[in-house]
DNA sequence: GGAACGCTTCGGCCAAGAGCGAAGCATCCG
DNA sequence: CGGATGCTTCGCTCTTGGCCGAAGCGTTCC
C-alpha cells in the first residue's frame, strides 16, 4: 500500500503533487482506496440497498468484528462516502449522497462482466429468487419489477430511454404527477431526473435518478411494495399487483413461473 | 493492505464469499483497489486524456520508476482496466473501455468537492489556462469549448439535457448527420448515445457518450481542433473558430479575455 | 442502581504490497 | 554487429494498514 494518498511522504516523487492537480487522480485514489478494501466494499454494497444500517449490521455483512467495522466507518465518514446519524444507542449509517451510489454502480458495471466470466456463478437459492423479482437498488426499484416498469413506460411513450440516459416525454409529464410524483422536484437537482441503471439479475436497464427514487418512494407510500426486514428484497402487495398494471400497464411479472417460489420465500422470512 | 481481494486467505471470515455474490462488492473492491493507489490513479487519470500512452510516459506522469510502473501495468491489465498494444519497441497503453472512463469520472465527481474545499487550490499557470479552454476528456471535448457546445446545442433545441442524461431531438437529428455524424452508429451500442459529464474546470456539463465521442472525432477530422503533443490540451484552429460558430452557433469562448494567454501557451508547447 | 448492549479506543501482531537497484530481454539504430 | 533504448523480471527493504483482544464509554432496560 505504501504511501497511500499522502502525497509528500516520500520526497522521491518526480514532481510535486500540486502541479498535477487538474491532471492526476489525487482525488480518484483517495476515494477508490476507501472502496478498495473488501470489508469496506461489502459495507458500501450493503448500503446500496438504500436503507440506513447500524454499525453492527454492517460488521456482520462484511464478516468482521465490531471494532474493525468501527475503524472502517471512521474512515468512510472522513472520506465523505457515508453519513452517520446517532439514534439512541444505535448508530445508523447511510450513503452520503446519490453520487456515491452512482460511483459504486460505475465500479460494479466494470466488475460484473469479470465476475460472470469466471466460475463465480451466483447461487440461485429461493432468497435470490425473491431478490430477482423485486428489490431496491439504492433508492429505486430493481429486479424484474424494475425492468418491467421501465419497459412499460417506454413502450407507452412516457419515457424515452437510451441506455444510461432517459427523458420524460410530454405524455409522461401527465402520468407521473397523477401518480403523485412531482417532476419539478426539489431545486437541488444536481441529480438527473431520469437515469437508467443496469440490472444485475436481468441485464437490462431499470429506472434510476430522481424519477426512479420518487417511483419507489410513492410505491412504498401507497403500499404497493413493502420492504422485507433486513434485506433489500421488496414484496409486491396485492394492491401493487393491481396498481402497477392499472396505472403503468406493467407486465404482471409476478405471475411468471418461478414467482410463486419467490413469494413463498418472502413469506418465510416474514 | 491485508488480504486485499483474495477472499479465502484468512479463514477467519464470518461467511464464505460465495454467499455474498449478489450482495457484496467483491467486484467493487477488486476494481477500486486498483484505482486506489496514487501511482495507478495518476496513470489512469493521464489515460483519461483519451490518447494511448507508452509505459515510460505513464511512469513519468505518475512520478515513479519504469520498473514500478511496469508492475502496476501488469495489474491494471489483469484487472481489465487498461489494454496494451505492442508497437515496435514501444508499448502503448489505453483505457480498456468507455466503461472504465465512466467509472473514473464517477469517482472524480465524488472527489472534486472535497478537493476544492480543502486548501488544495489548483495552479493557474498558462498551461492550465489552455487546458481550461479546450481539452479532451477521454474521447470527447471538455473545457470551455465543450461546455459552450453543449450550451449552444441545447439552446437551439437540438438536444435536451438533464444533468447526466441527454437525448437528441428531431431538430438535432437533422444537424448531426449534416455535420458528418452517424447517429445510428455501430450496433454495439451498449454505450449511451448522449450523456453529459461534469466539467472539472467549468463545473458545468459537457457532452459525452457516443455523440460526444463522434463530435470530437469529426472535429479532429475536419481540422477544427488539434491535439497538443503529449497533453490532453486541444488547440482550436481558425477553421474551428469559424466552424463551431457557423454550424453549431457556439459562443466564441476563445475570444474571452484570458483565451489569448491560452493560445500563446499552446503555441509555446508547439 | 446494576446489568446488558452498542459502539469506540488502545495496543500489538502480521501480511500485503509499493518502492527501488540491478540484471535480463527484446527491439531498433548506426 | 555492437551499443542504445524501452520495458520487464528478480530480489530485497520497509511502511502501511487491516485484524483482533481487551478495556472504556455512553445508552437503555429491568
Amino acid at each position: 500500500m505504501a504511501e497511500a494518498f499522502r502525497p509528500d511522504k516520500h520526497e522521491g516523487r518526480a514532481y510535486p503533487r500540486a502541479m498535477t492537480d487538474l491532471r492526476t487522480g489525487g482525488g480518484i485514489a483517495a476515494t477508490a482506496f476507501l472502496m478498495g478494501d473488501p470489508a469496506r466494499a461489502a459495507m458500501l454494497a450493503a448500503l446500496l440497498g438504500g436503507q440506513a444500517l447500524t454499525a453492527g449490521e454492517l460488521a456482520a455483512e462484511a464478516g468482521i468484528t465490531a471494532q474493525t467495522a468501527s475503524s472502517h466507518l471512521v474512515r468512510l465518514v472522513e472520506g465523505g462516502l457515508v453519513a452517520v446519524e446517532r439514534q439512541g444507542r444505535h448508530r445508523y449509517v447511510r450513503l452520503a449522497s446519490p453520487a456515491v451510489a452512482e460511483a459504486l454502480e460505475g465500479l460494479m458495471a466494470l466488475a460484473s462482466p469479470a465476475v460472470t466470466t469466471t466460475a463465480t456463478r451466483r447461487p440461485r437459492g429461493p432468497r435470490d429468487a425473491a431478490m430477482r423479482l423485486a428489490r431496491t437498488c439504492y433508492d429505486h426499484m430493481a429486479g424484474r419489477l424494475g425492468v418491467a416498469l421501465a419497459d412499460a413506460l417506454e413502450r407507452d411513450g412516457r419515457l424515452r430511454l437510451d441506455s444510461g440516459a432517459g427523458l420524460v416525454t410530454p405524455a409522461g409529464e401527465a402520468v407521473f404527477p397523477a401518480f403523485g410524483i412531482d417532476l419539478a422536484g426539489p431545486a437541488t437537482a444536481r441529480r438527473p431526473l431520469c437515469r437508467t441503471c443496469l440490472d444485475w439479475s436481468e441485464r437490462r436497464p431499470h429506472l434510476a435518478g430522481r424519477l426512479g427514487a420518487a417511483l419507489l418512494a410513492r410505491s412504498l407510500e401507497l403500499g404497493w411494495v413493502a420492504r422485507a426486514p433486513k434485506s433489500r428484497t421488496l414484496a409486491i402487495t396485492p394492491a401493487g399487483e393491481r396498481g402497477f398494471v392499472d396505472v403503468f400497464r406493467c407486465e404482471p411479472v409476478w405471475h411468471a413461473p418461478d414467482a410463486a417460489e419467490a413469494r413463498r420465500a418472502v413469506e418465510r422470512q416474514h
